[in-house]
DNA sequence: CTCCTCGTACGATAGACCTCGTAGTACGGC
DNA sequence: GCCGTACTACGAGGTCTATCGTACGAGGAG
């Protein structure tokens, strides 16, 4: 069938903020590209309110891209919304926050740390 | 044994502060079965130096908790030391704090709150 | 309308991971 | 010296993961 999707909207599955596991969001930050999806969106995210999918460098084709960012989602690291022909994602602060607060910045802190480090002379 | 073994005291393998990373560390975090080794540590941690392998109560066989034991110390979570026919464990707080400030605390608070928040009525 | 771009779905493959069981080594107690 | 305890090593099974390639639907640009 061509099935009747509705078309109106394409909606995603996210998890509920109580649905969120701690071992599935750590899971999930434990891979070096979806830890970068993670910095680029945490470097963007005081300025705007979302990056589509392809604005983020990886070295990955797209269906390793798609595979990550859906990982990201149903982690509940990030959310995903269509808008036109492009998918935004931000991260979930406000979520991830109430549940492990001071994780997330906690992590990035930790990555910056890290790349300095590992790039440093 | 034939093999010139320095019987004296067996060495474990460590790796050195500059060799640990994060995603090691956010990996080994993220099995329920060696977060919970790490709540435990983190338990005791105040009291004590170290626990035994077998102190620590895991629902599964002593082959599988001698495999994430060593997953948590390659990674550079926990240090072992023999002492006669047992082996402690114990956190490295020091080398963890120094590199990724407040990731080690954050995640045992979120471990507990999520424990809390699962078994809640 | 036609095309082009963005992202998805499906299949495949190679590697990693968690679990176990059995056999073996190191150390302390008798 | 002999045995029991504590842990390891090795191998195996089953599942999950990361990656890719190709083929496809959805929406904007011309």
């Amino acid at each position: 069938m061509t099935t009747a999707a509705p078309s109106s909207t394409r909606a995603l599955d996210h998890p509920t903020r109580a649905e969120i596991r701690l071992e599935g969001v750590l899971h999930a930050l434990s891979d070096p590209m979806r830890l970068r999806v993670v910095r680029q969106l945490a470097a963007d995210d005081a300025g705007l309110g979302g990056l589509s999918c392809s604005q983020i460098d990886l070295p990955v084709t797209k269906s390793t891209s798609t595979h990550h960012f859906r990982v990201l989602r149903e982690s509940g690291v990030i959310q995903q919304i269509y808008r036109g022909t492009a998918k935004l994602n931000g991260l979930r602060r406000d979520d991830l926050e109430a549940l492990f607060p001071g994780l997330l910045d906690t992590v990035l802190t930790a990555a910056t740390a890290q790349a300095e480090r590992v790039s440093a002379p």
